[in-house]
DNA sequence: TCTTATATGATACATAGTATATCATAAACA
DNA sequence: TGTTTATGATATACTATGTATCATATAAGA
């Protein structure tokens, strides 16, 4: 099978392009492959020619996303993160079915975190001298961002992109960056409130 | 069928365990209903009889598990996230098992999150009126902390339970309490140290 | 453009897992 | 102890996955 020829780059290409609409009807988990061909006008049997199954198809997709992930022109120097996060939500917002069906299958969503949480960890040993003592390992940082992230992902799709890009940049900031950075140093040492009080 | 009949309650007792015992092998979706009544010892047909599907087995377990979470008993006073932590956690290392089958299932991970994300959000609310001015909306600071604690659970026993349950505790309350609290008030400006340097 | 190579479509088929129906038996209830 | 009913075993229908085969259509190379 020649994956240069126009035939296989056609197939393959309507497949993927099959399961990621497919996903705005029904839950990864629900669609059938041959709910995939058929919506693909492909012949069934062509389907296991190219992918092992649903998953493999996925993996598909999902390798290609991350590489454009990762190839977003974030500029360094000021507001660096809230530029990061703009242009992570902007690709969200261009991309909504396609993280929907990420996000939707347990088995990519561990995908996704394992893989951003390297990037993630690389980032943060890189400055991690910064930290005057640290109160947990790089790795629980590295972690609980990527979860984070995914998590306020999650929430703007499920609320259907409520808040624009820009909101959702601030918050990242905010609430991810900072707010990890915050805590990781364990000289920042701050009474909550209620502490004591209720 | 009578739900207080000593067999049916056996039944269903085997077939719950049987469940959580068996994530321990494979993987929740790679689990057939014949797997569950094999290791039961019960009657493929009968596992029929008590529920729709191993989706609906599996939420009474998590139903029962969720249950069990609320009425741990946190004693208020000084300390209270830590201790409120510490049972968590405990309550992880006691029934590892369990939260492997719930985090191993998204629709489960889902529900969980969801679930979990009222009784933060109630909590959230109780206290808001100590934030100055909350640079978010509190149902994303609820969303925040219930995806960050899921996440830490499960870098907790993909890393086998590495770090005692004490530590966890401080993990959780600095990590996710005092990080989301901190990014919530806008009027806690944090210059990041390598901002504009890289 | 013509020939050759090969990817696709259609069809048939094997297999695995889900879900239901039936009936004899064993266990619980009162 | 007699009656009720839940279970086990078996047969069966159904759905989805995955493979094999062959005629046809389409692309590649001379």
């Amino acid at each position: 099978m020649n994956p240069d020829d126009r035939r296989v780059l056609r197939t393959r290409r309507l497949l993927k392009k099959a399961l990621i609409e497919l996903t705005d009807d029904k839950e990864y988990e629900e669609i059938t492959i041959r709910d995939i061909t058929d919506h693909a006008d492909i012949g069934y049997a062509t389907f296991f020619r190219h992918y092992d199954g649903k998953d493999d198809l996925m993996l598909e997709i999902f390798t290609e996303t991350i590489d454009e992930i990762e190839s977003l022109p974030v500029s360094h120097g000021d507001r660096y993160f809230e530029q990061e996060g703009y242009l992570l939500f902007e690709h969200v917002s261009e991309n909504q079915a396609l993280y929907r069906s990420i996000l939707d299958s347990q088995n990519f969503t561990r995908k996704f975190r394992d893989h951003t949480k390297k990037m993630v960890q690389l980032h943060i040993e890189g400055h991690i001298e910064h930290v005057a003592s640290p109160s947990f390992p790089v790795e629980i940082a590295a972690q609980h961002m990527v979860s984070s992230l995914i998590g306020l992902i999650d929430w703007w799709l499920a609320n259907d992109l409520v808040f624009p890009i820009e909101r959702m940049a601030m918050i990242y900031e905010r609430l991810i960056i900072q707010g990890t950075w915050h805590a990781m140093d364990a000289e920042n040492s701050l009474k909550l409130p209620w502490e004591g009080t209720d």
